[in-house]
DNA sequence: CGCTTGATAAAGCGCATGCTTGAGTACTGG
DNA sequence: CCAGTACTCAAGCATGCGCTTTATCAAGCG
């Protein structure tokens, strides 16, 4: 657990999230397949900069390119979305039983107290 | 939804965790309070690089540093955390309900090729 | 008081990012 | 074959990031 190899991806990954237009494209992707031609319409950037967007959701896994005649379809690769779930679940499955025994440890405290 | 505020939140959040430093500081966070030193200590770099993670950490709002004496505390603020949580089930779930309903239309379509 | 400790501030450096424009590739319909 | 469509590649530019070093500050201790 936590090789190099995991950090990478996780780095790759939140990188991938933390732009705008990206999470609007994943968003966009989660309703089903498009070209880059269709994920730059909404845009007031040209297809190049989609086109560069795309490339950094691919390099994190988040995403996949097929060909079809002249178009790229993207498709979102959902198994990516779900590193970095579980990576924040850990976090604050580990912070919730600290705060368990730390209430465990008060009301043993208040026992005592009691007495 | 979906606000100005809400993606400003989201860039921060992410872009916190994109890094493998300030990754491993929310997960030793969230085993407890640690001052700025105690963080930096395993490190080989300098505390002031460590204090400036620290603020990209704070502007996310993943965490909050207090004073005691000489030392600022900081602690998780696993709330945070829940906005980047359900930012990511959202899509997965978008992604799972299309799964679904492609998997019930293509099961129409089985059962009117076995008439 | 002056000295040490824990921390932030500021300036600088190398490198990555987000975007642009211009050129090149690959497929397609006329 | 040739023009057009959908894209990628490449270079350039401004901005931001991660880190360093130097300087500064605030709190406690002799």
């Amino acid at each position: 657990m936590g090789t190099i190899i995991q950090d990478q991806q996780l780095d790759a990954l939140f990188t991938a999230l933390s732009d705008r237009t990206r999470r609007d494209i994943v968003a966009r992707l989660s309703t089903g397949e498009a070209t880059v031609k269709e994920l730059a319409k909404p845009y007031a950037m040209s297809m190049q900069a989609v086109s560069q967007h795309i490339r950094v959701l691919e390099r994190s896994g988040l995403i996949s390119q097929g060909r079809h005649r002249q178009t790229r379809p993207c498709r979102l690769e959902p198994a990516a979305l779900e590193a970095g779930l579980s990576w924040i679940e850990e976090s604050r499955r580990t912070w919730s039983d600290r705060m368990d025994r730390l209430e465990t440890h008060l009301a043993h405290v208040q026992d005592r107290e009691d007495q």
